[in-house]
RNA sequence: GGAGAGGUGGCCGAGUGGCUGAAGGCGGCGGUUUGCUAAACCGUUAUAGGGCCUAAAAGCUCUAUCGGGGGUUCGAAUCCCCCCCUCUCCGCCA
């Protein structure tokens, strides 16, 4: 959420930097917040004032009650007349604020300065990793028809498209990734292991940025009002939220297996194939919280965390700087880890590490108290996937393929899969 | 799902219409005492939004907040309504 003291003191400034985004609708809103924002302050000036004189003439009021038992009938005329305006001021304040939160609940974070201008053309390679294979080989939607472990055909008929059952060597491989991420994050970068809920209030999703305005690409559940989760960002996120946690346990370090659920509403039939782009699926999720002036190095602690993932599966992949104009609603800052599917030809995210400053915090209410008798300052949260399994397996099965048909699985899995090898029905 | 009991500051806990942002205790912080530690004693200790002041902070001041939101009243932690949550018993159930 858009800090409105800030927009307040440098309006060029939250301007000039939201502008780089290139949502021309945004900067209309900050006009609306601006002029929104001084009602209000007009309005509670008013009613502060009436309202002390109110708190005033109570105190006097009660001791008239003691010493006469009942108040003169011109002095309650008055009272009433008193409580009358403030109980106006204060119906049209509430319409003010209501208007004012609902509005701001739309303003995306503020880019950072380092992110290049432009749109997604200008997100920048930062670094590449391994020796990404010459294109070619069996894309993995007939690896795994021939190995058998992905029944897409099946999961359609039981959710419809985009909700693949993995089968027998593919299950294990799903339950094997999931097992060798965790490991790796609690015993190796310190993540403390959650197993949160897989819905969540409607609250959880304002905090983390999902809603309001992206309410349509989530999964509801009717009689409660539930979410299913997108991501375990949003639980996990949520964890601290109301709460000023005390600044000695900063930073600390979550890591959390989910399954995600995603509408995927408007990005039907695009890149869709295979394991490209499903409805649910696995994810090893890591969230940290920090304070501020930490963020920076957290963010790239945790990117580190996240590509070690693909390096220990052998995985050649690329580090993209988003561009302003690219960067997610609620990120300040992101880079994506794309991992190369050389079947497929092209390189898949597979992981969106970002820094959401304190934009998530300020919705959520998650503050911390640096020192014992500090004032209490939001935390900045940051997540990373660490990492999602779709298109992770993908790469691997079109990049460990063999030309018998088989995948060898990278040493680092194969003690989590219990075999180094999937092979087809009646061997390779 | 049914019945009942509750939700007060970092924690425990008092408070059933009036000077209560809230007794008391614990914890925290500062100090006195002390060879060191402990103990004792004194002081201090919520959050948010305005205004004044300031280069900024500090400071001063007003307002709000006793689970959340409405309402009654001259005046609400206290009374009424709705919602959320926790606990106990019954029912159902992996």
């Amino acid at each position: 959420m858009i800090d409105l003291k800030l927009l307040r003191a440098s309006p060029q400034q939250v301007r000039a930097a939201l502008a780089r985004r290139g949502d021309a609708s945004v900067t209309k809103l900050l006009d609306e917040l601006e002029a929104l924002d001084m009602r209000r302050r007009a309005l509670t000036g008013r009613l502060d004032q009436l309202k002390a004189e109110r708190n005033e003439a109570a105190k006097a009021d009660a001791r008239l009650m003691k010493e006469q038992g009942a108040l003169p009938v011109e002095v309650r005329g008055q009272r009433q007349q008193l409580g009358e305006r403030i109980s106006g001021l204060e119906g049209e304040l509430r319409a003010v604020e209501a208007e004012l939160e609902q509005k701001a609940l739309f303003v995306p974070n503020v880019p950072l300065p380092e992110l290049p201008d432009g749109d997604a053309s200008h997100n920048a390679v930062v670094r590449t990793w391994g020796e990404p294979a010459p294109r070619g080989g069996k894309p993995h939607w007939e690896i795994t028809e021939r190995l058998g472990i992905v029944d897409f055909a099946r999961g359609a008929k039981l959710a419809g498209s985009g909700f693949p059952v993995f089968v027998g060597s593919g299950a294990r491989l799903a339950r094997a990734l999931v097992n060798f991420m965790l490991d790796l994050h609690t015993r190796e970068h310190g993540y403390v292991e959650v197993e949160p809920p897989f819905v969540v209030r409607r609250e959880m999703m304002t905090g983390t940025g999902q809603l309001p305005k992206f309410e349509e690409d989530a999964y509801r559940t009717e009689p409660d009002d539930l979410f299913l989760i997108p991501t375990a960002e949003v639980p996990v996120t949520n964890l601290h939220r109301e709460e000023i946690v005390d600044g000695a346990i900063l930073p600390r370090a979550y890591v959390a297996y989910t399954p995600c659920f995603r509408r995927e509403a408007g990005a039907a039939g695009k890149d869709t194939r295979g394991l490209l782009r499903v409805h649910q699926f696995d994810k090893v999720e890591l969230v940290r919280f920090c304070c501020a002036v930490d963020s920076p190095a957290e963010h790239e602690r945790l990117t580190g965390h996240a590509e070690e993932v693909l390096r220990r599966l052998e995985l050649p992949y690329r580090v993209v700087l988003l561009a302003a104009g690219d960067v997610g609603f609620a990120s300040a800052k992101t880079y994506d880890l794309e991992v190369w599917a050389p079947a497929v030809g092209a390189w898949l995210e597979c992981s969106s590490s970002s820094t959401f400053t304190d934009f998530q915090a300020r919705r959520a209410a998650i503050r911390c108290r640096p020192k014992p008798g500090d004032k209490p300052e939001l935390v900045h949260t940051l997540n990373a996937s660490g990492v999602a399994l779709p298109r992770t397996i993908a790469a691997l099965l079109e990049t460990h393929q063999q030309p018998d048909g088989s995948v060898v699985l990278p040493a680092a899995l194969a003690p989590y899969a219990g075999i180094d090898r999937l092979v087809p029905p009646g061997g390779a």
